[in-house]
DNA sequence: GGGATATGGTCTCGGATGTAGACCACCTAT
DNA sequence: ATAGGTGGTCTACATCCGAGACCATATCCC
């Protein structure tokens, strides 16, 4: 198999290198020697969470203060009531997010983030970051892809 | 009740701060002067692409080398072929990945990164680096909010 | 020659999942 | 009295996803 670069896969500080490294040694390296595959990776129960359309988007718009439900389903904007209640459950049950009611007259919730939820702020932010960074090259890609594959 | 926290909402450093608040200054702040909300912010279209379950786990796979098709199969594990040849094509319209056809005698597709795709490594890593630090913990969590509300 | 196997996909079907919107019990303001 | 806001739940309907069949080709093995 020639068409491979022994040394230098790709050009990434060590750091990063040596995390995506850990995190696929479930599949055995490149060798083949067990094929397990990530599937069987416990991070991956964790990214699959991050891996759903609205878990980042609600931890974005409780970034920046706590909200109630509604305040929130107006701040992500498309979200059905339904997937927002599932979502925010989800998110409660991993300890991101605390949910509190309050007992006034109609009762009002607030959700905010925990410390746990916090902590993930970071890692968003630099996807975020990546995005608006890579968002006009990614729309260039999209118009040359289309237009040479209508 | 000490549920507000007034000059700091979230202990966060400015530089995440700063990205996150750009990103939802489509919400219109927290004043709510114009309910436009996060669907309408250009990185949502990227966000939304890492947030399908197999785009990231996809990228993870191929930072470590070019791969085949049933190689890549074989290593992200869970994954069927309409979901991995669909994923694929979408990181290529991105122009996250390449994909190289070699007319060898039964035809051999090859996919790799891009320096789009590798420029995405960082964050991914910083997001996998999180998830591997969560995981203690939101495995107890879950643990906590199952026994308490069955 | 006649399987068996491998390649990279596509196609179809049935079940899971998401969305829109009605509905609910309660309260306030008009 | 009526309208609207609270946090949800419930029910249709639509869409999506996974499993597996299928395809054209070529090679290996007997």
């Amino acid at each position: 198999m020639t068409r491979e670069r022994p040394g230098n896969p790709v050009v990434l500080d060590a750091t990063a290198r040596a995390v995506l490294d850990r995190f696929s040694s479930f599949a055995g390296g490149d060798g083949g020697s067990d094929e397990g595959g990530l599937q069987n990776c416990p991070v991956r129960n964790v990214l699959d969470r991050v891996g759903d359309k609205w878990s980042l988007l609600i931890l974005i718009a409780l970034s920046h203060q706590p909200r109630r439900f509604a305040a929130l389903q107006r701040e992500v904007g498309d979200i059905s009531k339904r997937m927002l209640t599932q979502s925010l459950r989800t998110l409660e049950r991993d300890g991101l997010v605390a949910r509190q009611v309050f007992p006034t007259k109609p009762p009002a919730v607030e959700y905010s983030l925990t410390a746990l939820g916090e902590s993930a702020l970071p890692p968003i932010a630099g996807l975020v970051g990546w995005a608006a960074m890579a968002h006009d090259e990614i729309r260039a890609a999209r118009q040359g892809f289309d237009a040479a594959a209508g």
